[in-house]
DNA sequence: AATTCGGGGTT
DNA sequence: AACCCAGAATT
């Protein structure tokens, strides 16, 4: 029987068939230009790094030249990349380099981690792609193959994912072609398992990809969660008259259902009521109702005007009408809704939920 | 653990 | 208009 392909085989085998291996900075490969490249690649698509890798390699064709340049020359040249702290770093590393190293880079991940600017996996990636030497890189390429392969669930900021997506990437990374492997894994995510439209049909990894198997690729890796919405609470007054109509008032034009015509909201902080003298009769349990930025608990209270208020007019918005003789302000219309007719005024969809809750209650 | 840095591409 | 991108440094 033979023996299953280890993972990173099947990625050195699809490498050597269809990755990249004439991007700029990979002929020829020196562990100068791959830093560079590098570092201009944090947080940036290659084809936006291309051209600025060009200039930058004519203008200091060696990390001594780099070093002598003055900061203010290499920020132009780093002008439109964006994350200028990155040419800072870069600059001063140069200097690190050039001055104690003489002009050499450190052979080791941790040598190279303490340069200004270099990362983890920079570092991975620096000495697997030039020095040959075996280390793991976690970039976004490597962290939506993996989560995906493995289809783990979490968001890979936090410490949980991001340390046991280093552990398999510790665990996938050959002894031996260890800079194709890193090549492949950022070709990989680059051109075949990207982030909306994954070219699973003609991935090496899909007999044994989970999040293929499952369906649902694109559910990887699992994304930042969104700040936790706060739940606001709120009683809404369901107030009906003698004829069981219910009072429905316009909202102000800013603010949520703008305009909208809802049951008064029983908040102290609202100035646009012109209420009706009313009793409580009894409490609804509250139900949820989510908006994009918070939940908003909404309280039904069921009510009964004391008597009929002559100042607001039955059947349709009252906002032609004058209120000022009673002193009350009349800022937004207002209308008794007949339950048993089809509604004419735009409403929030909580209110229809209210309103058939209501009616079956008065039916039954 | 969360925030900041940032212009450009994608959806 | 979010969201993401060959992440690292700072708080």
């Amino acid at each position: 029987m033979a023996q299953k392909t280890p993972f990173n085989q099947t990625v050195l085998s699809w490498f050597d068939q269809h990755g990249r291996k004439d991007l700029p900075w990979q002929n020829p490969i020196t562990p100068y230009r791959v830093w560079v490249s590098e570092i201009m690649l944090q947080q940036t698509q290659v084809k936006t790094v291309i051209p600025y890798f060009q200039r930058f390699m004519d203008t200091f064709p060696t990390v001594t030249d780099l070093a002598n340049a003055s900061q203010d020359q290499v920020l132009s040249l780093w002008t439109g990349l964006g994350y200028y702290a990155r040419a800072r770093n870069l600059h001063k590393a140069a200097q690190i380099v050039a001055e104690q190293h003489q002009g050499e880079f450190p052979k080791s991940v941790e040598g190279l981690v303490e340069l200004p600017g270099i990362g983890r996996s920079t570092a991975g990636a620096i000495a697997s792609i030039s020095m040959g030497i075996s280390a793991p890189i976690m970039d976004g390429n490597v962290k939506r193959v993996l989560t995906r392969f493995h289809a783990i669930e979490g968001w890979p900021g936090t410490s949980k994912v991001e340390k046991e997506l280093w552990a398999i990437a510790e665990a996938n990374t050959p002894p031996e072609r260890t800079g194709h492997y890193t090549q492949a894994m950022m070709d990989l995510g680059a051109t075949l398992c990207t982030r909306s439209k994954p070219a699973c049909g003609i991935c090496p990894l899909q007999p044994e990809c989970k999040a293929y198997e499952l369906g649902t690729p694109t559910a990887f890796p699992h994304s930042k969660p969104k700040k936790e919405k706060p739940v606001k609470s709120a009683r809404f007054l369901m107030i009906l008259n003698d004829h069981n109509e219910l009072l429905l008032e316009q909202r102000p034009s800013k603010g949520i259902w703008g305009g909208l015509y809802c049951v008064p909201e029983h908040a102290p902080e609202s100035t646009y009521h012109a209420l009706p003298d009313y009793v409580e009769t009894e409490e609804w349990p509250a139900f949820r109702h989510t908006f994009s930025h918070y939940h908003l608990d909404i309280t039904p209270v069921l009510c009964r005007i004391v008597q009929e208020n002559q100042l607001i007019q039955e059947g349709q918005p009252s906002s032609e009408n004058s209120s000022k003789a009673a002193g009350i302000m009349e800022p937004k219309g207002h209308l008794w809704y007949n339950m048993q007719q089809e509604l004419t005024v735009g409403t929030a969809a909580p209110m229809v939920i209210l309103i058939e809750t209501l009616k079956r209650h008065l039916a039954g």
